[in-house]
RNA sequence: GGCCCCUUGGUCAAGCGGUCAAGACAUCGCCCUUUCACGGCGGUAACACGAGUUCGAUUCUCGUAGGGGUCACCA
């Protein structure tokens, strides 16, 4: 067989050279040890979870390193193309704060071994499809959709292994004047990779995260470039990380599996193959204590739906960070306000295995995360997310930023800030009733107190509201009403013989809290009663004390 | 089915041949406290199983089981 001719014959219009390409992408000028990595994912329309554990393990490995991060956007796949996905995709990256070095951008492509859009690479990878047929490690195959099923119906009949290879590569051996005829009659053909490999043979192979790793050598003849002429994954992926220099790969373990292929492909284009970090699956609950992986399905693990529920961006990355790296949580506890970047990251203390992800893990962490912010940073986070997601509360908390502020403000700062929620979509439940509008009583009073009591004392009070009064005088004001019923103003003796009291300070103290937030729940009434004011609060409290023994 | 990866409490996870097997989240209890929180202290709770190597295995090897991945002109 003369492959020089069949290459000819395939790529007519190919004249660039495997060396010609070396000089339009040289190597990069880097310091010794500086990582190369890329966040490459297929613009499905939405961005996972998974997605951003895999973008920012390349992101520190190669930042930490002094080397760069790229985008390469994989849209290599014409059928499951999606609208505007491409712009989703960057935007979503962008919102969660990802800096890339070069690659994709909204408008076109930053750096010089654009493009960084697959689908405008056709030209490059001819290049090298065509290397491949003239040294006769790629052919064509004219096989339609319906024999390749027939062989995967003949294979499962005999119960031989999958796939196209050995005997079943029908076009693998085909003499040149019958692939002359197919091409003649424009019949549609895909390039297929020549294995050479055996499934009898083992090849080790290091990966940075799961160690040493035995596998299988490929036999199969995958497809290189598809009959549109644009690559499959296994052939892009070798030839755009050779080309832009790519040291360190980081994607899923579900790779695992074609890495011998991967590796074989490295070998024949006469490329050194890049380093490799396969990262365990992220998994979820799925129903009752089953695990499952994480399907591309599972709303709650795409990113939007962290940015719907009010995530800040910096939590969903402390708790990424601390599924990635064990010590991480040890580290944020021995520096707590230290910035992320200064963590030293390190791919050896990646977990091999997948992990479950846990929910309420975030929502601690995202408590921790606001709980450390000024109000000033709560209403910026706060009021943009209400702006896309919530615009009636949105106008309520811009409407004066100086009373937002100040709600903000309860109980911040200090070595014990509160840590009252966890996103931004439950602001409103929590300050809700610092409005008129979102006022409403949702809990019930103590069923031990009589509800009559409840009202005097409730009503009594709303005529005694002082909001010039310090705190500790607005403090003995509420105590002292308290005795004149029986309440006890002293905790300790309460505690040591409650059967001589009605109830103590705290429980009248729970009666105008939900005269006034409507809820047994809220951060401090003292402040609380300053901001809400005179005039609000007295009325709150004498409509509920009516409310209350109707 | 073939091939591959993984297996410490409910969850995330330390641990690299000798530990009373960390810590965090969740949960429960107590304390602090004017409420609500925060916080503090403490409790329950784990090395999947079986062989082997070894004086000694959670740590090493091999099986078994379980979980997961992959076998496309998807990535």
């Amino acid at each position: 067989m003369d492959y020089k001719y069949l290459s000819e014959l395939l790529f007519p219009s190919v004249t660039k050279t495997a060396e010609d390409l070396e000089v339009e992408f040289p190597a990069r000028n880097l310091k010794e040890g500086a990582i190369v990595s890329r966040m490459a994912p297929s613009p499905t329309g939405f961005v996972h979870l998974g997605n951003l554990v895999q973008g920012l393990t390349s992101e520190r490995l190669s930042h930490q390193s002094g080397g760069v991060l790229f985008l390469r956007v994989e849209d290599t796949d014409r059928k499951r193309e999606v609208k505007g996905a491409v712009e989703t995709l960057i935007e979503t990256l962008k919102h969660y704060g990802i800096q890339f070095d070069e690659g994709a951008t909204m408008d076109g492509d930053n750096g010089i071994y654009a493009p960084y859009r697959q689908s405008q690479r056709a030209s490059i990878y001819h290049v090298y499809a065509k290397k491949l047929v003239s040294e006769g490690q790629a052919y064509p195959c004219f096989c339609t959709e319906q024999e390749l099923e027939e062989m995967h119906a003949a294979q499962e009949k005999e119960c031989a292994n999958f796939g196209y290879f050995g005997k079943w590569a029908k076009w693998r051996d085909r003499p040149i004047e019958e692939i002359e005829q197919m091409l003649g009659e424009g019949k549609p053909w895909v390039l297929r990779f020549r294995s050479t490999g055996s499934i009898e043979n083992k090849i080790k192979f290091t990966d940075l995260i799961k160690g040493e790793v035995e596998v299988t050598e490929n036999d199969i003849d995958h497809v290189l470039l598809k009959s549109d002429g644009i690559p499959t994954y296994h052939f892009a992926h070798a030839v755009d990380d050779h080309l832009m220099r790519t040291t360190h790969v980081v994607r899923g373990d579900e790779w695992l599996s074609t890495l011998p292929f991967h590796l074989q492909l490295f070998r024949a284009l006469g490329f050194k193959p890049p380093k490799y970090c396969h990262i365990g699956p992220l998994m979820k609950m799925d129903g009752t204590s089953k695990r499952k992986l994480s399907k591309r399905k599972d709303p709650e693990l795409a990113l939007t739906y962290y940015k719907a529920e009010g995530f800040p961006v910096e939590a969903v990355y402390e708790y990424i960070l601390t599924v990635l790296n064990s010590n991480f949580e040890d580290w944020r506890r021995a520096n707590p306000n230290a910035h992320t970047d200064e963590f030293k990251f390190s791919y050896k203390k990646m977990n091999p295995a997948g992990s479950l992800f846990d929910a309420a893990k975030l929502r601690d962490v995202s408590k921790n995360v606001i709980s450390k912010m000024t109000a000033e940073k709560v209403y910026e986070l706060a009021t943009e997310w209400a702006k896309e997601f919530d615009v009636d509360f949105y106008e309520k908390l811009t409407a004066d930023m100086q009373r937002t502020l100040s709600i903000f403000a309860i109980g911040r700062g200090g070595n014990k800030p509160r840590k009252d929620y966890a996103v931004w979509s439950e602001l409103k439940e929590y300050m809700g009733f610092f409005f008129d509008d979102y006022f409403k009583l949702c809990d019930q009073p103590d069923e031990r107190f009589d509800r009559a009591v409840i009202a005097k004392i409730v009503r009594e009070y709303a005529d005694m509201y002082n909001p010039e009064d310090e705190q500790n005088v607005w403090f003995d004001t509420i105590k002292a009403l308290g005795e004149k019923y029986n309440f006890a103003s002293n905790m300790k003796e309460y505690k040591a013989n409650p059967e001589n009291y009605a109830g103590s300070v705290a429980d009248v103290s729970g009666f105008l809290r939900l005269a006034v937030t409507g809820k047994n729940s809220s951060p401090d009434m003292y402040a609380v009663m300053s901001i809400l004011g005179k005039e609000k609060v007295v009325e709150r409290l004498n409509s509920y004390a009516a409310e209350i023994v109707k």
